[in-house]
RNA sequence: GGUCCUAUAGUUCAAUGGAUAGAACGAAGGUUUCCUAAACCUUAAAUCCAGGUUCGAUUCCUGGUGGGACUACCA
């Protein structure tokens, strides 16, 4: 629709001016509410070429479309705005266009298509996941599918820090301490019972330090010579050396937690191509580095580590291997990085990481880049901001740190209780019943999250977030659900069928608004595909569902009994619960059909 | 100290350099013999400060101020 406005625009400024017009200075924009029109042409950057006032210019443009444009049926000039309304009867085919897009809004993959990393989650296997991981996981999933919806090719990969010495922490702690406990005899989930052990050693740590302190030595001296530090290290080097009895540990304290994660994956509803585990790429990490060393891109330190020198690029050095030659965070990412290129040789790559780790990232692409790989120019560092609490930030020693199977499942209570207070659901089995609370509380936490724009630091108000009325996901979801009913009771009915019943149906002025959304959708998922912007398709989402509830009470559908006019009331209501469903979609939430 | 991010109603969030800054929650008031009131309607309420670029700045630039992150042989 704006494309062909866009080119009889240019046409009306090359027969009234003579000048062909750049594609920037047409600036068409959506009409704000209180004028008349539905787009808006901005004249002032075409003033140098028509050589007159902006109201003339307007004006002049404006009868030029109006009288050689069929689909223009109206124009004001309000200063320097000219204001563009298209006929009703063009917004209603419209409408009836989209059904001949198989898919509507979304693109698929073709063979030119871009091929995508993302990288979401990335959890340590030392403690469960928290508020801080939902928002990640949420962020990448939710990018992953607008990624695709706009045709790109997406490979959802998580990478597990399964090693390094805060593992070694829990596995210290667990064996001094455990009296060998496990899931299975103490019924705690995996992911807990570890993370319970890498605070215990945590605790106990303290202590051999305090204790330390106490007898004279600095406290520096006493956090290097505490005996439980000493051992975490010393596990650590039996692990890279492949030690049987630390690697048998290790593997069993892992499969535990592996199997805590996939529970809070699946609640959170999401999904992984391609898992990769930090202990299998760091050893490629440390082979780059070596290689890297041979060929003097990186320097060795008399003690043995290694280093990037990267003051000409005004940073730091920065360590790739321990002097006792072990590897650390950023020799495993450089090896991950390689062998995701091997796998899937992609375009991009998007870590979804918090902006803790902005300077991690930009090292991570200088170091490739100066060990010659062309692609690392690909890499992109999605980086959001921090989740805090209304009482400030989360803090694990104070027990603040919101545990995110807890918070799932408060969330789902609180659908269950509110949803049990309005009485709705009747009919419908326990289990049934239950799946719909799920989603309900699961959609609210995750609009919630992805309302806001990834880059600020978002506040987590637990009462806020819980709320279900105005702008939030069960809003969203309930006039889904309401639309979803009118259409059944339509069906029982036999009405709307026919779809070529209201070629002659002129649509009134909340109709076009839902139309004019409808229309927006494509374009939309193209936009937030290139911002990296879940928070645009959110946006878009409570627009119009807001503008479906005002539709929905200001007329009857159903009741409508001129039959061409209830049959496009219900075609429209229909297209609109369509938009409503993709749009939860790209962002993760599912519908219920009631609620 | 250096680098980066950020600042909008009481609160949480919007606004490709465009018109009178838009929602929600909270506050005050109203709507149900009518397709789901988890809805709808009305009212009050905001761009951190100072410069600059521009026909036009919440938006871009510079400098302040407040908040946050990073600057580990942690991840």
């Amino acid at each position: 629709m704006d494309i062909l406005l866009k080119e009889s625009l240019a046409g009306a400024v090359a027969v009234l001016y003579g000048k062909e017009v750049s594609e920037n200075l047409l600036q068409i924009q959506k009409t704000k509410k209180e004028f008349t029109g539905d787009y808006t042409l901005v004249v002032f950057p075409l003033l140098r070429i028509s050589g007159k006032s902006p109201e003339i210019t307007g004006q002049e443009i404006g009868d030029y479309i109006l009288a050689n444009t069929p689909l223009v049926s109206e124009i004001n000039v309000v200063k320097g705005f000219l204001n563009i309304t298209i006929s009703s009867s063009e917004w209603r085919d419209r409408l009836t266009s989209f059904d001949s897009e198989p898919d509507f809004g979304f693109s698929s993959e073709g063979k030119n298509s871009e091929t995508v990393v993302v990288e979401y989650s990335s959890p340590n296997t030392n403690k469960p996941l928290h508020l801080g991981h939902i928002r990640n996981n949420l962020l990448g999933y939710s990018l992953s599918r607008i990624l695709s919806a706009s045709g790109k090719r997406v490979i959802r990969t998580n990478i597990v820090n399964d090693r390094g010495i805060h593992i070694c922490k829990s596995m210290l702690a667990w064996k001094l301490f455990g009296n060998g406990e496990t899931p299975e005899s103490s019924g705690k989930k995996g992911d807990h019972l570890v993370g319970d052990y890498y605070v215990m050693f945590d605790k106990e740590y303290k202590k051999q330090v305090a204790a330390l302190t106490e007898k004279g030595m600095s406290s520096d001296e006493a956090a290097e010579n505490a005996p439980l530090m000493a051992g975490a290290r010393e596990m650590l080097l039996k692990w890279e050396s492949g030690d049987n009895e630390t690697l048998d540990l290790w593997h069993m304290m892992n499969s535990w937690v592996y199997a805590g994660f996939d529970v809070t994956y699946k609640a959170l509803g999401v999904e992984f191509d391609k898992i990769y585990y930090e202990s299998d790429t760091f050893k490629k990490g440390k082979e780059l580095v070596l290689e890297a060393l041979t060929r003097e891109i990186l320097y060795k330190k008399e003690d043995g580590s290694v280093w990037a020198d990267l003051t000409s690029e005004k940073l730091d050095q920065k360590l790739l291997l321990r002097s006792d030659g072990t590897a650390v965070y950023m020799t495993q990412d450089l090896g991950t990085a390689v062998i995701r290129h091997d796998d899937f040789n992609f375009d991009k790559h998007i870590y979804v990481v918090g902006n803790e780790q902005n300077y991690h990232f930009q090292v991570l692409a200088l170091i490739l880049g100066k060990m010659g790989f062309g692609w690392a120019e690909g890499l992109h560092h999605f980086s959001y901001g921090m989740v805090e609490l209304p009482e400030g930030k989360m803090k694990s020693r104070e027990g603040t740190v919101v545990d995110a199977d807890d918070l799932i499942d408060e969330m789902t209570d609180t659908a269950r209780l509110m949803s049990q207070e309005l009485g709705k659901l009747e009919g419908f089995s326990e289990g049934e019943k239950e799946a719909i609370y799920k989603k309900i509380g699961l959609a609210a936490l995750k609009y919630y999250i992805l309302k806001v724009d990834p880059k600020k630091n978002m506040t987590f108000n637990p009462a806020e977030s819980i709320d279900f009325n105005g702008n939030t996901g069960p809003f969203i979801q309930y006039t889904y659900t309401r639309i979803q009913s009118v259409l059944k009771k339509a069906n029982e009915g036999g009405m709307g069928l026919n779809r070529n019943s209201f070629t002659d149906v002129i649509p009134n002025a909340k109709e076009i608004s839902l139309i004019k959304l409808i229309n927006d959708f494509p374009s939309l998922v193209n936009e937030a595909s290139r911002e990296l912007s879940p928070a645009l398709v959110a946006n878009y989402c409570y627009d119009i569902a807001k503008e479906f509830n005002q539709y929905y009470h200001d007329y009857t559908i159903l009741g409508e009994s001129d039959k061409n006019i209830r049959d496009f009331r219900i075609y429209l209501s229909d297209m609109a619960g369509l938009v409503i469903k993709k749009g939860l979609w790209l962002l993760g939430i599912d519908v219920p059909e009631r609620m």
